[in-house]
DNA sequence: CGCCATCGTTGACAAGCGTCATCGATCGGG
DNA sequence: CCCGATCGATGACGCTTGTCAACGATGGCG
């Protein structure tokens, strides 16, 4: 099931701490994305009932935590778009950004040092 | 304005060449797809009210144009993606597809040409 | 000159999304 | 033991998306 990006800042939440109270959720992503409390439970009910996080009883409440990897996740949302916009190729992707101006020289050296330790 | 999923694939089709004719765009994307002339039709309209692409008149009939650039519209979704998930840094993107074994020999030859040549 | 084929425009509808409020159950304090 | 606070569930609504069909204008052929 797709996770809708709004569903993906509760994800986020939960990737950085679980469980969490929805109570916690709501004063984690509720204040920076200008969202009410109705907001974010709706949201949590439709993470539950797409199977991405589960909610364990605790007392009158539940704990929430992921159930889809946040690995997972990434690297699907990656490999979807290397395949619709790069033909599946990663190389084109970071001509993109450096043609784009878009590399610092910190990003060159991080790419420089990380592609020699993979290619050995 | 946001081209939707389904509204990328006429943009791709005008990319790879451009002016073609409604009919083009259906015999070209319609196939495949499994959509009809109606709904090919219909993503052709929204796309005109979203300025993403222009109609020359021709007769009787209009020849489509893209005015949204490929190389900037990829690198918005890049950016978005790159931003969303990996805290805008390029390398754990590329770390990613490594980790994940998704890197070929070629693709790793590539990047290592590619990061040569960047960064001199 | 009239009919048919063909355009593009528009209407339609179900599903998903973003957003918020209301409701029914229930727990704890007085 | 009852009332209020709180929790999760659910209803609601407008907008976008995916999908398709019907309509109205118009150009060309017979």
């Amino acid at each position: 099931m797709k996770i809708s990006s709004a569903e993906s800042v509760i994800m986020e939440a939960l990737w950085r701490k679980q469980p969490l109270t929805s109570e916690a959720i709501i004063a984690e992503v509720g204040e920076p994305n200008g969202w009410t409390e109705g907001t974010v439970k709706q949201l949590i009910s439709r993470l539950l009932k797409k199977k991405a996080i589960a909610a364990q009883p605790d007392g009158r409440r539940y704990l929430y935590s992921p159930l889809l990897a946040r690995r997972d996740y990434v690297q699907a949302e990656s490999q979807g778009l290397l395949d619709r916009l790069f033909d599946g190729r990663l190389a084109p992707l970071v001509t993109q950004f450096s043609e784009g101006g878009k590399l610092s020289d910190e990003d060159v050296a991080e790419l420089k040092a990380l592609v020699e330790r993979i290619s050995r």
